[in-house]
DNA sequence: ACCTGAACACCGTTCAAGT
DNA sequence: ACCTGAACACCGTTCAAGT
């Protein structure tokens, strides 16, 4: 009815390029870095792609699983460091850092996914493998392994929560010091196991 | 036009009885226990009270007021440890065990608080109190307070968040045992203050 | 003072129909 | 194969009207 139709339905499809699950995730994505995971609806996105807002259900069976897949993308992007020989407390630090960077890349997204957790808990992920191996090199022993891991990340995700909503508005001085506490406590912590 | 508006106008006021504000917030929050926060809805909620939504307005200025005024009451909920004059370490796991209960009683409503910080922060709830009087007795030292009282919160809520939406469908033992771990980790943490 | 119905501007999703 | 419009069953909230 409104002109937008008109002009739709004359180029036959939105613009002449085909819809792609690449280009619904990915503006999806920009939504929801926009204006948090709630201001994501099908027609707000369609309108942006300017497609009918059934046509994205070609693509994608539910804005459930639109979320889920953006989730996962989103998991994969962590950029996780490498053995670089240095002491396992170094290692530590940078890979709570490097997680905390991955965070505020997608804030919103980062906060949802960890409140449903039932998205992750892939076991595969290369995060745990990292972990498990500086812990290793901490003295855990092998039994403690898994719940040692799963409390660290846990402490670390808790912080990062914190962080994102916490002093209005980003103080980066100050976030900086509650990181290096937080990353002492965890060496001191684990310190234990490698003086036994 | 349905039978229950004729039964609702009959009896004047839905059954008689007056709305309140405390009838209004109970109610919510045990929709939001039952079906988790996305599952109130004011026109769910006003049928359940068998009320016009609209009569919801005449209480609280909005969904989002309703569901701050539920944070609140929630929080003051938390039933906190006295001092009892064990160590440090003994009154430090009494916390968060209560902070732990306190998150199981209604794990929905406590996922979104802590997911949405800005309804927190008010410094002065009796938590943060309990927190600094154990850290006191820690040996952290006066400046070192807030960021070390912070990071602790930050990690049991970490902690507690994983729990409530960890492994299905809910093994004590294991959560148990991994609640040990964390403490430890906490506790070994913070002895280097004492040592020194 | 408190409650109500109709209405507005939104949602996600189904389904039959179009190209 | 891919896209579309109309329709359904929901939302939160405003507003004028009722008691």
């Amino acid at each position: 009815m409104a002109d937008a139709t008109i002009r739709r339905m004359a180029v036959s499809a939105r613009r002449g390029t085909p819809l792609t699950l690449e280009e619904i995730s990915s503006t999806a994505l920009r939504l929801i870095d926009e204006g948090g995971v709630e201001a994501l609806s099908m027609r707000k996105l369609a309108a942006e792609l300017d497609v009918n807002p059934m046509s994205l259900y070609h693509h994608v069976a539910s804005k459930d699983a639109l979320i889920r897949l953006i989730c996962g993308t989103i998991q994969q992007r962590v950029h996780l460091p490498e053995d670089n020989g240095t002491p396992w407390q170094d290692q530590l630090r940078a890979l709570a850092v490097a997680y905390y960077r991955h965070a505020r890349s997608h804030p919103a997204m980062w906060t949802y996914l960890h409140a449903h957790r039932e998205v992750i808990e892939d076991r595969t992920l290369a995060i745990w493998a990292t972990l498990y191996r500086i812990l290793r090199m901490a003295g855990v022993p092998e039994p403690e392994l898994r719940r040692t891991s799963d409390v660290l990340h846990a402490f670390v995700t808790g912080l990062i929560t914190t962080e994102l909503h916490g002093h209005v508005p980003d103080d980066p001085e100050e976030t900086a010091h509650t990181f290096d506490t937080a990353v002492h406590l965890m060496i001191n912590g684990l310190a234990g196991y490698s003086a036994r």
